[in-house]
DNA sequence: GCATTAACCACAG
DNA sequence: CTGTGGTTAATGC
């Protein structure tokens, strides 16, 4: 192998992680060769709920959503996640099987890490481990609130800061294409598709939304976020 | 009691 | 897949 295997994308990536940002070179080429990138379309499975594994995932580019089937069948989505992140890490750390399913909203590219690489680089890389534990925790302390909020807040005011939080986290911009289902908004809420539909347009009579099928545009930031707060 | 919230059901574009 | 209307159960003044 050359220092630098020219079928190695690892080296130029513009997505690296914070933590692969701290290995240096040598490490970065071991890591290099023991991961394969693959090309998602949309509304492809990425991760199996119940899958063995031995592989950490990290999206590069796309968008996906983490859902759960739960005891009676029914899907749950736990949360939404934006590329650049790592989309399986505490499965294949805990007990190398999948708790939950990953599915692309949007064409998305996703690179499989070998866990003995990452097992490597965690014992030998204190930097790099300390910054993997600050990504997964912040996420896991995000993950506390929203499930505190969802089973707290009456259900448009949990609506209306899952849509503040596609205005703000996901798209940057108050006018976005949705990229859920009215059926799968109700899965991220936890309600209903029809309750959805109401709701959307109890907003938009109020004058804070304009919704056109997938299109929304948040006209009201103010109200919207009032709505969000005193719930 | 009466109002509100939101799920469930059924039917229709 | 989405919108609507009717119904219903739980919760709150």
């Amino acid at each position: 192998m050359e220092d630098k295997p020219k079928e190695c994308s690892c080296f130029e990536c513009k997505f690296k992680s914070t933590p692969v940002s701290l290995l240096d070179e040598e490490e970065l080429k071991y890591l290099c060769n023991n991961c394969v990138h693959i090309d998602f379309k949309e509304g492809e499975n990425i991760i199996r709920q119940g899958a063995f594994t031995t592989n950490i995932a990290y999206m590069t580019s796309g968008l996906a959503k983490v859902h759960m089937e739960g005891p009676l069948k029914k899907d749950e989505i736990i949360k939404i996640t934006k590329a650049p992140a790592f989309i399986g890490a505490p499965s294949v750390f805990s007990d190398r099987v999948f708790h939950y399913s990953v599915t692309s909203l949007t064409d998305a590219k996703v690179c499989f890490i070998d866990y003995q690489i990452f097992d490597k680089l965690l014992l030998e890389n204190g930097e790099f481990a300390k910054e993997l534990i600050k990504e997964l925790s912040s996420d896991l302390v995000k993950q506390f609130h929203s499930c505190v909020n969802k089973t707290q807040k009456r259900l448009n005011a949990y609506i209306a800061e899952v849509l503040l939080f596609f205005a703000e986290s996901i798209f940057e911009s108050n006018d976005f294409h949705l990229p859920l289902s009215r059926n799968e908004f109700a899965q991220l809420v936890g309600s209903t598709r029809e309750t959805i539909t109401r709701i959307f347009h109890d907003l938009a009579e109020m004058g804070i939304l304009n919704i056109q099928k997938d299109r929304i545009k948040i006209i009201n930031t103010e109200k919207l976020s009032d709505i969000s707060r005193l719930g």
